[in-house]
DNA sequence: TCAGTAAGATACTGCTAGTAGCTTACGAAG
DNA sequence: CTTCGTAAGCTACTAGCAGTATCTTACTGA
């Protein structure tokens, strides 16, 4: 590309990074190759290879960029059941975003990398669990719940149901009435439960 | 290979399956190469893109190949939870197997064919729906459980959430405490609830 | 006996991950 | 201002695999 300074260092980490946040967002993990990044960057690729051993590595750092920083607090509609409507709604939403088609591109590439699944993990997967914990202590003293249903199971119950719709049904947004089944036959009689 | 006699038609289609099952169980469908199923079968790639037009569509072909045939029923161990436990195990069973992990491996690959990746699902969701709405028609027949737990969602929950651990966790069984969770905390209470 | 069909063998294209080695710009130290 | 190490840039390469094409050869059924 003929710069007119050579770029160094962090600099040009950023540049690749953010080429390889584009290549994401526009084709996807599973298209995405070293060779496009490299040229969207204006470099080279075994300067891409000094820096992350492996495509997946590349692609992981790149959808870390990608995750939106600031993170909004839990919803407060006044009961129980809007609250896990909107944080489930919300959940729906990153799913079906370029965000989430990402990251199950990424987890399906993976599993035989158990180092890099677990961090994968740990990102996405507890990311949501205090906002859900958050709700269910307000309704607990707005006398709601009572405290058997605190656990973590029960609070990441229907965005793990949500999140087996995914591995199912694959790229396709979940319809709204099956959010609501989940809430009102699953989420709320746990929660809810003498 | 030099075969004595040519195979043709449904002896060959026969001999391919069969090649390509052996390499699913020993190396996976990720490392499984067209060249290699053509080798083990005798036979040359092209006869095997003749019949299925991918890697994909033999792969799912094979898979169908290694299901069990002979489905056992749904467990009677005289209490809805040990039924639903046996029913958990089993699943759990089935997806820690080469079985299961050539189905996640599948699934993952196919999320941009929604035709053959609800062939898929069909074939796997489905499976044991049955055996869940047996044991808890039976738990009601009992008294354990009232009718209004008798919907798909609520029978196909435990199930969906182990799923969802799979997911998350890639291809390491899931321990059997988790079971007992999810059949504790989750099944029974929305099953059993008044 | 004689076609038509499909198996078999081989070679090819095209794509991509990852590697290697050389050249050249930068920047820090003196 | 000079020198020298480091890393960027460039180009070319290997290796592996999906999928295609072509030609020969064996079987089969009429």
């Amino acid at each position: 590309m003929t710069q007119v300074t050579r770029r160094r260092g962090a600099a040009l980490e950023a540049a690749i990074l953010r080429a390889a946040v584009e290549e994401l967002q526009e084709i996807g993990y599973r298209d995405l190759t070293m060779d496009g990044v490299a040229a969207r960057a204006g470099t080279a690729k075994n300067v891409i290879y000094r820096r992350w051993p492996s495509r997946a590595a590349l692609c992981i750092a790149a959808y870390r960029e990608m995750l939106p920083t600031g993170a909004d607090g839990a919803p407060d509609t006044g009961s129980l059941r809007g609250d896990a409507l909107a944080l489930l709604t919300r959940a729906n939403d990153r799913m079906s975003s370029p965000v989430g088609r990402i990251l199950r591109e990424l987890l399906g590439d993976i599993h035989s990398d158990p180092e890099r699944l677990r961090e994968l993990r740990d990102q996405v997967a507890h990311a949501g669990v205090s906002h859900w914990l958050t709700v269910l202590a307000r309704a607990a003293a707005r006398g709601e719940v009572g405290p058997a249903a605190l656990t973590p199971r029960v609070a990441t119950v229907a965005v793990d149901l949500l999140r087996n719709e995914y591995a199912l049904n694959g790229a396709t947004s979940v319809a709204p009435e099956v959010l609501t089944e989940i809430v009102d036959q699953v989420f709320l009689p746990l929660a809810t439960r003498s």
